[in-house]
DNA sequence: TTGAAAGCGCTAACAA
DNA sequence: TTGTTAGCGCTTTCAA
């Protein structure tokens, strides 16, 4: 691609301006030791002339780089969107550089990501998607990130992975049983879970919590359905669907992320299933549409901004002894689509 | 940031394998010219002691770079992060790292960050954020965009902007009049726009349209009531109590984008107003979540994630003597949102 | 087919 | 406070 040819470089800064390379150097970079009347002139000359420095020069000079990585499994869900935006926010505050690539759920895209961005020496790496429950999934992962550590550079990741580096743990066992309590509270007795493949911490963890729900409220979880699906909005209508067919006495969803409750609404709504009245259905995420569906979903607020904020300012502190652990928090917010169950 | 302490280097590889430096690199970069057993070696040997290029150091030597910058404007906002998704397909399949940086709908903001991208020598970049009326705003992107491309760097823009290169165009102005047409067609007379503000490009595109549908229909436009607020769910609803404390003849509201007519909907729905048979409301977007909202919102789809993937593509394509436009289509999506207004 | 060596543009000792 | 200079790790002539 782009093949820069000959720009204005520092040299060409530093002659026009009088003064030697590495004054100029100092000038524009804001290192202390120069004059301030002579930083002064060669930042103006810098700017006359259209300068601009070549972070490749630099980055590959002074042994640093402003950047970051951020691996998601996929931009275009609001989830990872939201998470992006805020890990964009403190980047930019700080001045670095974020490069995003999408893993799509697959340790091995991921590893390839990680890679890519380990030879583009970002100063640190944020993995956002899930972590998966078996561990030798990303055991390759471990070591280049390991082995990437040992070089200075920084990681933190959100969600659980087995990644022994420093995480944002988003609440999702305390959410999936604050959600199924709700419900529970509520007087629902059948409850189906709608759900994405069991193989993603993330989800295994939401559920574990709807588990421990019902244990504590004497509903033996094996009688459950647990339906699984894709973790999209096409895979909540299937698991709608199915839910309907096979479990017909079932009087609440339980949905572990908002995109699928959405797609339980619509197959709810085609059916002409009135909701809350007939079937309540919860989500989980809070992402920003949920609270303008109809009816407005009942779900579990996850700070995804806060998140992506969190894991960034994690990953550019110093680092510590031993892998540090931030909680995200959670809240659950009742809307509409949760009732008591028909009498 | 990151020190990254020696790793391991080409050099290292090259002695481990008993070759020059210059075959190891042939070797690992794919050049033609070295023995394929010798190649081969080579490869076998960097990948043991786990040799990761420095990118930088690639690129200063090369002159290029395998990256490309995209700026939006947030991409927590649904519109833009499904054109990152595209982007970013294209990119992960070309092997491009991908730096996506905020511009928040601030001139001087994205100045700021085009300068960035240009300071990392990607080999292009992408401008997705809406383009201003004002061509002033944007005189000093399209100056350094202009070195930058005199450099070698391809620049691609998404919307109308007054930047003079190669452009993906939504097809704005037919999108606004194919969804005024269709409310004037249901038999609306008094409807009302929601927008953000006039001063963008994609805003001034849309609102031509409709201007247009409703001068072939003899409604003057001068009469329409335009009601200016945030391009977000949050100034959606602000425009919708405006509209129903203001004008409370009308019968249709027509929102510029998903997000203000989704907030719209949300006012409707508090205040009682029956959607559609009261109050017909339309969007623009398609965002993925239209479809599923109650009622289902009738918009104009803009197919974003191929809007990435054009843009990248284009940019990618050696340059051209003139600025090459694209249209990225549009399409009518009639659903449960809008009626013919009450008798 | 292979190797030697000259940079790519910049930072950071070290000297003055 | 300023300048000189040795690399940073790699690609790419040019010569063998």
């Amino acid at each position: 691609m782009a093949k820069p040819q000959s720009s204005v470089r520092l040299q060409d800064v530093a002659e026009e301006a009088g003064v030697s390379i590495a004054t100029a150097s100092r000038s524009l970079s804001g290192t202390a030791g120069v004059s301030e009347s002579v930083a002064e002139r060669v930042r103006e000359v810098a700017q006359r002339m259209g300068y601009v420095v070549n972070v490749h020069a630099r980055s590959l000079a002074a042994g640093t780089s402003r950047s970051v990585g951020l691996v998601v499994h996929e931009i275009g869900d609001p989830y990872f969107a939201e998470i992006a935006s805020g890990v964009l926010r403190v980047g930019t505050r700080e001045g670095l550089t974020v490069q995003i690539c999408h893993s799509g759920r697959d340790p091995d895209r991921e590893l390839e990501q990680i890679r890519m961005l380990v030879a583009n020496r970002v100063g640190a790496i944020i993995i956002a998607g899930s972590g998966f429950v078996d561990p030798a999934l990303q055991a390759a992962a471990k070591r280049d990130l390991q082995a990437y550590r040992d070089q200075g550079g920084r990681v933190a990741v959100i969600g659980r992975h087995h990644l022994g580096v420093d995480a944002v743990l988003p609440e999702n066992v305390k959410g999936g049983r604050a959600i199924a309590d709700h419900l529970i509270g509520l007087g629902h007795r059948r409850i189906a879970v709608a759900t994405g493949s069991t193989a993603l911490t993330t989800i295994a963890d939401r559920l574990a919590g709807v588990e421990e729900a019902c244990a504590e409220a004497g509903i033996s979880f094996a009688d459950v359905p647990v339906v699984v699906a894709e973790f999209t909005r096409e895979g909540g209508k299937l698991a709608a669907e199915e839910i309907l067919r096979d479990h017909p006495d079932v009087t609440a969803v339980l949905s572990l992320n908002d995109d699928m409750a959405i797609g339980v609404l619509s197959v709810l709504r085609a059916r002409g299933v009135a909701v809350p009245e007939r079937m309540s259905v919860s989500g989980f995420d809070d992402v920003a549409v949920a609270g303008d569906l109809a009816p407005s979903l009942t779900t579990i607020r996850l700070p995804m901004v806060t998140m992506g904020e969190l894991a960034l300012e994690l990953a550019l502190k110093a680092p510590g002894n031993r892998p540090r652990r931030r909680s995200a928090g959670h809240e659950l917010v009742v809307r509409d689509s949760t009732a008591p169950p028909p009498a």
